[in-house]
DNA sequence: CTCCCTGTCTACCAGATGGTAGAGATACTT
DNA sequence: AAGTATCTCTACCATCTGGTAGACAGGGAG
């Protein structure tokens, strides 16, 4: 295999799995029609994931190891208080900019009937306690105004994957550039976070 | 037919359709399965709807028809200005808090490769140009600020889908009273709109 | 050369799914 | 009483779906 111009099939299926499942859905994704789109037989996709599922299972765990990271790359400039909160944001929203499909997988997955639920739960639940845990010790530092934490924190989690839908209502619309429609709704978060968690409020 | 304990058949199987198509989407609901739970035959589902695509546009079409309702009934109270706005955004909330399973089925049909997708936009295109038509000449007699009233009205139907998930989301963190970040997230919305609309801003 | 591991393929299958054909029942009309 | 429209049913089917079994090719190791 050229390792420069093939990406691996690994790689090529999860890339496309991701695309189909961001926009069909998990159950309106077929193997055969994600292998036809590949080149491929279906056979080789279970052959490196096993089943359906777990080729769905791989692209979250994909999709969340991006998140992180994006999220951890704000935090390592070292910035404290109201800063490091932007950073955050600004962070998450220009990584759901650069691949809007992520967004399209979290609604997808963050539907209680989904397949993916459970895996995604599992994933983002210690993610979640963490950034509560650092919340609740800036309140008690009386660097945050105290607020039930997490209530916020799924707040902003909602107004985010609601961009999957903003985005594609605007394309559906024909606005072509929705870069400033999603810029209004990073300040609108930014604003409510300001006002829920700025101390000095 | 008793007309009092029986719905009519073609009434439960709107009912339960709306449900599962807002939990489990439109490819993860089965005729089978929707049957089996009103206790009749798949044919007896067919036979009212001819089609499955069928029976998604008549439960689109009919949630569609209760938020045009809805809106009706807020604008008979003949405010007007900033007053009419927010007596239409009370309105809607009330319809989603009353309705949720509305808002799942929203945001099923608002992607773009959703089998019903068409379908909405063709039934939200006339309501979103009549509002666009309303509030330019709102503009254009100085009551409202001049700014893209489409864009406006994309951004408000995007918060309001995104209550969807919003509220899945809690409900799935162990939140059971979601109607207080619902009003958190009406307000936000209240200010957007004020902000983007009110000429005296 | 032989063995084995990796990856892709062909062949096949059991079950589920949306949909068709048509019979039987009930009730209203003539 | 006879005919007709409405509604639900049984029986059946073609297709699609995820998944299994196993052949085949290539490449590295002994």
């Amino acid at each position: 295999m050229d390792p420069v111009l093939a990406k691996g099939t690994n790689e090529r299926i999860l890339e496309a799995a991701l695309d189909s499942f961001s926009t069909n859905g998990y159950d309106g994704t077929s193997l055969d029609d994600l292998a036809a789109g590949l080149g491929v037989r279906k056979q080789t996709i279970l052959y490196h994931f096993v089943t359906k599922r777990g080729l769905l299972f791989a692209v979250v765990d994909r999709a969340t190891d991006n998140l992180i990271e994006a999220l951890e790359g704000a935090l390592v400039s070292g910035t404290q208080g109201w800063e490091r909160i932007e950073g955050l944001v600004r962070s998450v929203f220009r990584l759901a900019l650069r691949e809007p499909q992520m967004l399209g997988l979290l609604r997808e997955v963050s539907r209680p009937g989904s397949a993916g639920s459970g895996r995604l739960r599992s994933l983002m639940t210690p993610l979640m306690d963490r950034a509560v845990a650092w919340m609740e010790s800036e309140m008690d530092a009386y660097r945050m105004r105290r607020t039930d934490a997490r209530l916020v924190l799924l707040s902003a989690y909602s107004t985010v994957v609601g961009l999957a839908t903003e985005i594609e209502v605007l394309r559906a619309a024909g606005v072509e550039q929705a870069l400033r429609p999603v810029a209004v709704r990073r300040r609108e978060l930014m604003r409510f976070l300001r006002a829920s968690l700025d101390p000095s409020g």
